[in-house]
DNA sequence: TTGAAAGCGCTAACAT
DNA sequence: ATGTTAGCGCTTTCAA
């Protein structure tokens, strides 16, 4: 099971050179003449030589690699978000490395721990809905592994860091749903220590204050940490159309929670389909097709992607170690579609 | 940036043996007494000793991981094939490298040789729409990487592949369509020379002819080798609106596809949405809340990707030289949706 | 039962 | 300008 058979000794051998000279002479080591040089190098390409990565890792300690850690790549923001990444990593000549973490903690942790034991140069992490210990982090972060976090976020770790402006998305979802006269507006949303959840609900919060509503908790249903369970959302939308004084309208926190709520109002309520405002975070892109049709606040994830991985690489690459760290906040976008007036 | 500082030399040193005797003792060799076994491994379990799968991969030629090609992660069939393929790979000790070919023939062949270079064990694919060159993986192959198509397969290199019941399943949902009275019926696809293409085509042709319908070319649009613009399908469906007789239903053969193809015609031909019926391969979750409503066309993708990673590791793990190869067949599943009945 | 030494592919300090 | 050698972390003959 051996690929890659050339390896520099063979060249070595068929030029009666020495490994070292050969080494130098193929990453144009100037202490080699010209001569050598090309007969080196023409050689190398005539039997298709590739250097092993992995030899190199094992000398470098590096990989020229990056892995992602996101918590489903079946979520329209984190794909986004990838293609963002290598959008950068390709013309850095970077590999990027994607794992899910499904929700889960020790999934997570084992991502992570396989990553770093595999030398990657760094890591961009979004946290689970699990992830509320992450010394495991802090730990690797301490002995020198650069990260970058984005979207879900954490304090606790002083590095880079790129989210969405969720307060003020919130903020805007929440007060276009008020605009419509609604004010009796629920908020489904994620796991309580995320980072996105608390600056959403504060979003949330802000405009009903704005605008002199009172705050219900009871209008209020966080998924409990798996959060990826049509089920879950089932429940929630259950329970709120059970109340005295259900509500006219709903902001909802998050991408696949969206969705869900968008299946379960149909499946469960479909007698407010017609009155219900709806309002969410989602990356979908075919959000014009959805009926009920929602109100989408939406985020670059492309770019976030994108600076993310400038960020890292800036760590990775930087000669000193870096002690100023930024926060790059990206503004969303409150996308209205017609569908409802064309269908509905 | 060394992480994972112990080595199995530092075990050495502390307790005084050699690095060969803790090496054996840390993977029970049975000619280590019990009691050095003890120290060594309570001592490295001690200061937290993990081994280095780096030196481990370059000294085995091995990394108990396998690679994953894909054109998009952001289309529902592959995310969730991939997590098909996590859930046997992470029981069986194996990692998942997940990488894109953004359809593109250049991203797939550096995808696949930074795969094979890195040691990974073996290879799931699901051809880029445009290679049809896959020389470069032949020559892997022949040199013993052990790789496994599903999807898109080929036919040009003898392994294991695991693919849907693509003829059946385009000819039941073209069969549908039929069945509500259309007879000119449309058929937009992929690139002409990818395996899924031409099952697809042969299943709607196969359909027309038993119900004695005509075969119109002009019926067939096919999207170019890049296949993932929104533009491509706009286009597309322009045409077929413009044509002298245009369609009354369409049949699409591919994920994103369908999803561009509903877009499209909510966009371009609004006036059609009422009576045009719509069918088309899709793994979409959310296909209950599309309007306008398309039966879908569903292939277990969770179930293929299980079943691919197992043959994969079935190869990699088989002590002789496999020489009989499977294709597994998966039934499609047509699934109607009642959204036109709510919302139109 | 344990240790010494070689080697996986490569680079780099140290000769020459 | 080129060669010799050691070493990255680990396993594995071969010796003792």
């Amino acid at each position: 099971m051996k690929f890659n058979t050339v390896t520099i000794k063979d060249i070595a051998k068929a030029l009666g050179l020495s490994t070292s000279t050969v080494s130098r002479a193929l990453r144009g080591g100037y202490e080699i003449s010209e001569e050598t040089k090309k007969i080196v190098l023409e050689y190398a390409e005539k039997i298709n030589y590739r250097p092993n990565p992995i030899a190199l890792s094992l000398k470098e300690r590096r990989s020229h690699s990056i892995g992602v850690v996101v918590s489903e790549i079946a979520n329209n923001f984190f794909s986004q978000a990838i293609n963002g990444v290598e959008s950068v990593a390709y013309n850095r000549d970077y590999h990027v490395i994607i794992t899910q973490s499904h929700e889960r903690f020790d999934r997570e942790v084992m991502n992570v721990e396989h990553l770093a034991s595999r030398s990657v140069d760094g890591l961009l992490i979004s946290l689970s809905s699990e992830s509320s210990d992450i010394s495991y982090l802090k730990s690797l972060h301490d002995k020198g592994l650069p990260m970058v976090f984005f979207d879900r976020i954490t304090e606790e770790i002083h590095t880079h860091r790129v989210i969405a402006d969720n307060l003020k998305g919130s903020f805007e979802a929440t007060e276009y749903l008020i605009s419509l006269g609604h004010k009796r507006i629920a908020h489904i949303t994620n796991a309580s220590h995320l980072s996105i959840t608390r600056e959403r609900l504060e979003g949330y919060k802000a405009a009903l204050q704005r605008y002199q509503l009172p705050f219900n908790e009871d209008y209020v249903k966080h998924g409990k940490s798996q959060g990826i369970e049509q089920e879950e959302i089932d429940q929630a939308i259950r329970e709120l159309f059970e109340l005295p004084e259900p509500p006219e309208a709903i902001f909802i926190a998050q991408d696949k929670l969206s969705l869900f709520c968008l299946m379960a109002i149909k499946k469960l309520a479909p007698a407010h389909l017609e009155d219900i405002a709806i309002a969410g975070f989602t990356n979908a892109n075919v959000v014009d097709l959805f009926s009920p049709s929602i109100t989408a606040v939406r985020q670059p994830a492309f770019d976030m992607g994108k600076t993310a991985t400038e960020l890292l690489l800036q760590l990775i690459e930087s000669k000193r170690p870096v002690e100023e760290f930024q926060t790059k906040v990206f503004n969303t976008e409150l996308i209205f579609t017609n569908s409802h007036r064309i269908s509905g």
